[in-house]
RNA sequence: GGCCGGUUCGUCUAUCGGUUAGGACAGCCCCCUUUCACGGGGCAAAGACGGGUUCGAUUCCCGUACCGGCUACCA
């Protein structure tokens, strides 16, 4: 019996989550969920200066959104509290100087400018940007060139200093990636990353070992532009002696922009025109907000199948996955090793598979609220609403549509396209309808199929192709050419609401 | 520049050495529809390049090209 699969994502609140994060979220999920795992969530907050508020909440509710509930977070709680780095600040400098104690890494005192000093310094054509490693280290104020006593009295004094890894000189790092397979490093070219800052909190690289360690977790899904500070992570875990608990690493494949390269970014769907996060997100600075694909009118359901089907596949044709269902089929083996780059095409046609596949109930509410947003009040006990839902789902790719596609059902065409009708209007139409309104009027039945019947018969008795006929009652009814069979529409308005539609569009043709 | 990773239709992808290289989105055409859609049918569209290995390579290996990621006291 192996241990219980627990899995993490590890944002920093930074700011609104995009594509390529809930998709990490998701895989994580998926991942966790399958192997009958826990999915936590935790904050990465060790670096104050880029800490925004509410980005956290944002996340929660994000998640929520989607789905994909954690089972442990600064919110949910869960055993191995804090959920947040910042709460977990006191232990991460005992590690740290663990590391130094036992040789492995080092203190290195060089201010920030000294540092871009050494950058400058060394700065050539064939290197653009010099790494602190192991040549220049040697050249730096560190307690690896400095004496003992000078580096205890600088200690001492309290001056500002951060811990830095020592990489070893000439070793091989392997590791079998769950995605890409054996990936190795050579540690001669990997540099000396800052794991202890001056401030006391730690790097990423320093966290996400202690955390991932103290919070037991078993597998780490992070992006692949991770991958090159892996051999840090490894030799971290080693060095602190926990390297039969390592987790097992699975590097995803980035989301591109559509147009050109390079990962996908916030920018990208500011210039194309779509959206990038989940949600809408509103910079507390700026007061700027940034679209979301919920706001937009994307289903939950949709959006975990489309991020789903971006990078990973079932192996068959099917494209419709459900989050149970992806949870079923979901495997780490079929994941891409390659990126992907994000249509927004083929986005909208999954929200619009899913319009199509779900329930009148499912949708709703939410084409509740976006009536709602246009100022289209809709009572409750109005059964009208599921009607409408179903006679014109299938042409709705987002939500926002269905205000188009329906909101004539409850009130008049604010325009009607008369023009449409013009060119070919005469008295012969005017009187047909004008004896059709007469007719309905005298209706005791009112369903479709008896007023087409009706329709068609004062056509024929007006020796009219009711094919001339019926563009003009749609553009009466909905105000142009578009929407539902016209007479399935005018059973659902009722009497009174066709009668005076035609009324006035006939007033409108005088 | 260095390191690491990647490379099948415009896009997302199937293929676990032998296929007319399949599907989907988008595009175009036709049908259905007395509107617009939905739906149905069809067309067009791909293995970066060069070497190997093999009876046979999209598939395995090497090189090249191209693309990307990283190269912060950011994650």
């Amino acid at each position: 019996m192996s241990k219980k699969v627990r899995v993490r994502f590890a944002p920093s609140p930074t700011g609104g989550l995009h594509l390529g994060g809930v998709r990490t979220v998701l895989f994580n999920y998926l991942f966790a969920k399958q192997q009958g795992g826990d999915f936590i969530l935790r904050i990465e907050d060790t670096d104050q200066g880029r800490f925004v508020p509410g980005a956290e909440e944002y996340i929660l509710d994000t998640l929520r959104w989607c789905g994909l509930e954690p089972d442990e977070s600064p919110v949910h709680g869960g055993p191995y509290a804090p959920y947040r780095q910042s709460e977990r600040k006191p232990s991460y400098r005992q590690y740290a100087e663990q590391l130094v104690k036992d040789g492995y890494a080092y203190y290195a005192f060089d201010t920030p400018a000294e540092l871009e000093e050494m950058r400058v310094r060394f700065k050539t054509a064939e290197n653009p940007s010099p790494q602190y490693n192991q040549q220049i280290r040697e050249q730096m104020r560190n307690s690896l060139t400095l004496d003992a006593g000078e580096t205890q009295r600088l200690l001492a004094e309290g001056t500002p200093h951060v811990i830095r890894i020592k990489m070893p000189a000439n070793e091989t790092i392997r590791f079998t990636d769950m995605i890409r397979g054996e990936v190795s490093f050579h540690t001669s070219q990997v540099d000396d990353k800052v794991l202890l800052k001056a401030d006391g909190m730690p790097t990423y690289h320093l966290a996400v070992v202690v955390d991932d360690y103290a919070m037991k977790i078993t597998h780490a899904f992070r992006g692949e532009e991770w991958l090159p500070s892996a051999p840090v992570h490894l030799l971290v875990w080693k060095y602190l002696g926990w390297e039969s608990e390592m987790p097992e690493w699975a590097h995803l494949p980035l989301i591109l922009k559509p147009d050109g390269n390079g990962k996908l970014s916030k920018r990208d769907g500011d210039r194309l025109g779509f959206p990038v996060f989940a949600m809408d997100w509103t910079d507390p600075k700026t007061g700027e907000t940034t679209i979301g694909f919920k706001e937009r009118g994307f289903l939950p359901e949709a959006f975990v199948n489309l991020l789903a089907m971006l990078g990973w596949n079932d192996g068959t044709d099917n494209e419709i996955f459900s989050l149970p269902e992806l949870i079923e089929k979901f495997s780490i083996e079929r994941v891409h090793k390659g990126g992907a780059k994000f249509d927004y095409e083929k986005a909208k046609w999954y929200n619009h598979e899913w319009i199509k596949k779900l329930g009148v109930g499912s949708l709703e509410l939410g084409v509740k609220a976006e009536f709602e947003k246009k100022g289209i009040l809709i009572a409750d006990e109005d059964a009208l609403l599921p009607k409408v839902i179903e006679l014109v789902k299938d042409r709705c790719t987002l939500l926002p549509d269905f205000v188009q596609q329906g909101s004539f059902f409850f009130q008049a065409p604010t325009t009607v396209e008369v023009d449409a009708i013009k060119p070919k209007w005469d008295d012969k139409k005017n009187l047909f309808f004008t004896e059709l309104i007469r007719g309905y009027e005298l209706s005791n039945t009112w369903e479709a199929q008896g007023l087409e019947n009706e329709f068609k018969e004062l056509a024929a008795a007006n020796h009219l192709k009711p094919g001339e006929l019926m563009l003009p009652f749609r553009i009466m009814l909905v105000g142009g050419k578009f929407g539902p069979g016209v007479f399935d529409i005018a059973a659902l308005i009722g009497m009174y609401e066709t009668v005076n539609r035609i009324k006035h569009t006939l007033g409108l043709l005088q």
